[in-house]
RNA sequence: ACACCCGUAGCUCAGCUGGUUAGAGCGCUACCUUGACAUGGUAGAGGUCGAUGGUUCGAGUCCAUUCGGGUGUACCA
């Protein structure tokens, strides 16, 4: 093996064999059982950034932990179509070459430039996570508008209109005036915005007066330009201000309608004047007051949000309302919805119906794919009927049959799921899976699986003409199904059998409304268990935090400090990153600002790390369900880390090669190390899987980290050396056959998270351990086997350590090369341990240094020494001469002030009446064993104190 | 407004159902090129666990209040 680890020079030709060999599709031997993970599919247009590397190195990991366990094991791959990112990325691109909109080209001409897109760049994702490594079955990638997933999605939207949980209706959506489609609920951002609060004097119609004899009432809007669709002024039944203007009019500013006051509970009678102008298109809530007083609604917008010539006036059941004056003023016709603002206030200002404008902060929403503002809009839109789902998908969770972890995401999940809102699914784009629903010329809606399907179901004559809804499905609509499409529903395929329900979905919190939750619903609709109750469609959700940059603020193109997983793997040179970081950005203006932090930050460059090191990051950071702060400190340590494994490797391979290392048989004697590490070994086996069990990530990774580092590499190498220069026949067979079975599955454990230094060192080391097997990836999990521990030699040789550390102690604190050879007295000698003395001399020997250790007898006085104690026994280093007294008296009273302040703390529990009477045994026992202890040690100390003045004078 | 999360060493974080002397990595200090590894070794310094009060024999851990930071939902026209 080279000198140094070298990830470059192992991992993507590794890759490439496991993916030719097919190691990573299901056995399909069932024996030990199934696991499925589906990934979350990846935006097509995406690339790989960390919360992918984050997800996609713990999925990885768990999967190649359940292969190696024996499950038959799946991780399906796929990619999702994006419906509003991809549109858009192809038409800011044709916009960009060739000077076109997609309305240009036409529909179907639009659709091949996509796919075309799609097929060309399309895999930039994939071919990215073949770089962490993932084993997920190529064989079986899907895209979600594939043709199978597309049948799916048809099959569902019509059984679920046959159901009628989807229905179609005019009713007020999220309106993106750029895209020009709805969107749901989820993809408006609420943003904090300063604003104004206008009011304006509404003039009472036919001389009705308030109480207080005002002829007008006043009203307050954060947004004057609705008021053109003023349908009514809404009072509180029991404001006695006003409740004797209820069922009069007020005649509308400026469009002169004539509107009714009419008395609701949703008003606030404290708030601003107590009167509400009630705009049924353009305002949610005015929408359900607007209903609940049968009010005509006047839609006052285009599609762009200019303001119309005539208003479309709606009745509240959604049909057109032919008999109201729409009529708007000729001034605001095409007027762009905020200068129509500016217009109306200066326009009220001019007939003196302004009030006072006061300063306010208000919620504005945004698109969270056009940033503009959305505006509520009447249009005609397909939903689906969420609510009786939903209480499935809520009991699902409920009763345990899925879990999140961590457990405080069923909160949000729950809450949200109480108060769901119908699902607006229709999105006015192309690029998606097209609404199967046709109309005649009379605009009757046919839906079916496709026009001949609707034509012989509902025996349409040729003659009738059909035309198929424009509109395609919200992306998210077609994910929801994601764990049974992909498996071939609507077909019973043996795959939906063996892996459905599937083990555990990996995801952000961020898109537990958007994916999870509706994916729980959807499944439990449609699939269900032998027994005929819903199937859940996995059965733990793991959710992951965000990763963050070193500061703690989000990553985002336009603050300049995203990292990319790849660079952290091959590392990149500063030009590149900043090129990289500045190039193609939306605000140019902001390049300069990141070029300064990128080269004040990575002067030089990033480093390569290699596959391994990231994952074993990603990993050790994993704690539940926290924002990870990213640190490029951890990454260099955790590539030490996979240096270090390197290295000990080529210690043990140096001694073990063409060496004979028992597979043949032969007198084997273990030494104490050797019997210490086996059973170390495997419980540290024990315990990594129980934090595989509990989705402890970072305390796996801490486990493999400890086990490695401090005890493999820090203490057995080491103990293995005097062994393997002087031991016998049969103690260097030993020792050799533990080095190479330790190191062989102690590979197989860290495997999962870092499958590719592994698998390199393994296929070295595994002919010397006698193992067979043409790859790690499907090498058995290690086993805890309670019998390979042996707690007696554990014991010993942690006695032995502590020998060893007391003497490094001494040398440290009296400046004593390492090197120089030391002769130790021991006093206070338990049979035990001078029999551990006896049998373990080679190892304090040459960890020590000790040339001899020779035992006191009772009584005899030593010569001027300096001391530590190691449990019961006193270790002395006589140090005639070398000695500052007055030193080392000050060393033993500094540990004697320590050990009085414990001890003293120990004595009052002890004396505390509650504490005997109602702790348990256990717990006072180990006190008094400790309060023993000190008390011991603290007389010993005394009486080296006493020794020392006495050998002084 | 409601809900949830976080506040522990200089930094980033562990600390499971309350019970050794509160841990790790990085950083820092001193020493060491010892035949696996300087991407290393040995030894060390560093914390009144945000604050207050309570429950308890015992609180970093449970409860209440409070301060600071964050997230998610819903929002008053």
């Amino acid at each position: 093996m080279e000198k140094t680890y070298n990830p470059q020079s192992i991992e993507q030709s590794l890759y490439q064999t496991w993916e030719e060999k097919g190691y990573f599709k299901p056995h399909g031997d069932e024996s030990k059982g199934n696991y499925c993970i589906m990934i979350p599919p990846p935006n097509v247009t995406g690339s790989l950034h960390m919360g992918h590397a984050f997800q996609d190195t713990i999925m990885d990991t768990l999967t190649r932990y359940q292969r190696m366990k024996g499950k038959n094991t799946l991780w399906q791959v796929g990619t999702d179509h994006a419906g509003i990112a991809t549109q858009m990325l192809v038409e800011r691109k044709l916009e960009a070459e060739e000077g076109k909109s997609r309305h240009d080209l036409g529909r179907d001409a639009f659709m091949d430039k996509v796919w075309e897109w799609k097929n060309q760049s399309g895999g930039t994702i994939t071919s990215q996570l073949r770089r962490m490594g993932a084993s997920v079955d190529w064989d079986r990638e899907r895209f979600t508008m594939d043709d199978g997933l597309s049948d799916a999605v048809q099959e569902v939207f019509v059984r679920l209109y046959d159901d009628e949980l989807i229905y179609r209706g005019k009713r007020l959506v999220n309106w993106d005036p750029k895209l020009h489609t709805a969107i749901s609920d989820l993809e408006v951002e609420n943003k904090e915005k300063q604003g104004h609060m206008w009011h304006f004097r509404y003039p009472l119609a036919n001389g009705a007066l308030t109480a207080d004899g005002k002829d007008y009432l006043e009203i307050a809007t954060t947004r004057p330009e609705t008021m053109l669709g003023d349908s009514a002024v809404a009072v509180h039944p029991d404001d006695e201000r006003y409740q004797s203007l209820i069922g009069k009019f007020i005649m509308l500013p400026i469009v002169n309608r004539l509107i009714p006051i009419v008395a609701d509970d949703y008003v606030d009678m404290d708030f601003g004047t107590g009167c509400v102008k009630i705009t049924p298109a353009h305002d949610f809530n005015d929408y359900e007051v607007g209903k609940r007083h049968q009010l005509p609604m006047y839609n006052i917008m285009t599609m762009n949000a200019d303001i119309r010539s005539v208003a479309e006036v709606v009745n509240t059941d959604g049909t057109a309302n032919n008999e109201l004056d729409g009529s708007l003023p000729e001034r605001y016709a095409g007027m762009e919805r905020f200068a129509a603002r500016k217009a109306i206030v200066e326009e009220l200002d001019t007939l003196g119906l302004l009030g006072k404008i006061d300063p306010h902060s208000l919620k504005v929403p945004y698109g969270d794919r056009s940033g503009v503002v959305i505006e509520p809009l009447l249009t005609d839109q397909w939903y689906v009927a969420v609510a009786p789902m939903a209480k499935t998908a809520i009991e699902a969770v409920e009763n345990g049959a899925i879990k999140f972890v961590p457990q405080q995401y069923e909160n949000m999940y729950f809450s949200w799921m109480r108060d769901i809102q119908d699902w607006c699914i229709s999105r006015q784009l192309w690029w998606g899976h097209r609404i199967p629903a046709w109309y005649d010329e009379a605009g009757k809606v046919y839906v079916g699986r496709n026009e001949a399907e609707v034509r012989a179901k509902h025996k349409l004559a040729d003659s009738v003409v059909l035309q198929q809804d424009n509109d395609v499905l919200d992306t998210w609509f077609s994910s929801a199904l994601w764990t049974f499409s992909t498996l071939g529903w609507p077909q019973q395929t043996p795959e939906l059998k063996m892996f459905h329900p599937t083990d555990v979905l990996v995801t952000g919190f961020d898109i537990i409304f958007f994916w999870v939750a509706r994916m729980i619903m959807m499944t439990m609709h449609f699939i269900k268990n032998e027994d005929g109750t819903p199937q859940v469609p996995f059965k733990t959700v793991y959710v992951t935090g965000l990763i963050r940059d070193e500061q703690g603020q989000k990553m985002s193109k336009s603050k300049g400090n995203v990292l990319d997983p790849l660079d952290m793997i091959d590392g990149i040179d500063l030009e590149s990153l900043v090129t990289k970081r500045t190039g193609n950005m939306m605000q140019p203006q902001l390049a300069a600002k990141i070029e300064k932090s990128t080269r004040k930050e990575f002067a030089e460059g990033i480093e390569a790390h290699g596959t391994d090191a990231l994952r074993f990051t990603l990993a050790a950071m994993a704690s539940t369900g926290r924002d990870i702060n990213w640190d490029m400190k951890r990454l260099d340590g955790y590539r030490s880390f996979c240096n270090k494994l390197w290295n000990a490797s080529r210690y043990v391979l140096m001694n073990t090669e063409e060496q004979d290392c028992g597979q043949n048989g032969g007198d084997m004697e273990l030494s104490l190390a050797d019997r210490w590490i086996i059973g170390l070994f495997n419980q540290t086996v024990q315990t990594f899987d129980e934090h595989m069990e509990a989705y402890r990530f970072d305390l796996a990774a801490n486990t493999l980290y400890e086990f490695t580092w401090n005890q493999f590499c820090d203490w057995y190498l080491e103990l293995t050396k005097p062994v393997l220069q002087n031991g016998s026949e049969a103690q260097m067979r030993g020792t050799r056959h533990t080095l190479v079975t330790v190191l062989e599955q102690l590979l197989r454990l860290m495997h999962p998270i870092m499958p590719y230094i592994t698998e390199t060192i393994w296929t070295r080391v595994k002919p010397l351990a006698g193992v067979e097997g043409e790859t790690l990836m499907l090498a058995a999990f290690p086993e805890y086997q309670a019998d390979k521990v042996d707690t007696q030699a554990m014991a010993d040789l942690e006695w032995v350590k502590q020998v060893i550390v007391a003497v490094r102690n001494i040398r440290a604190e009296l400046n004593i090369a390492p090197s120089k050879p030391l002769n130790a007295l021991l006093r206070s000698v338990s049979a035990e341990d001078q029999a551990r003395i006896e049998a373990n001399q080679p190892f304090f020997k040459t960890l020590a240094k000790l040339e001899s250790m020779t035992i006191l007898a009772d009584g005899e006085t030593a010569p001027m020494s300096t001391t530590q104690l190691v449990g019961n026994m006193e270790l002395l280093i006589p140090m005639a001469g070398l000695i500052d007294v007055a030193a080392e008296m000050a060393r033993i009273d500094k540990q004697l002030e320590k050990l009085s302040l414990d001890a003293k703390r120990i004595e009052g529990k002890l004396s505390n009446e509650g504490f005997v009477a109602k702790a348990p045994a256990v717990v006072i026992d180990k006190e008094r064993a400790k309060l023993a202890e000190f008390t011991r040690d603290m007389d010993k100390l005394n009486e080296q104190k006493a020794e020392l003045a006495k050998l002084e004078a």
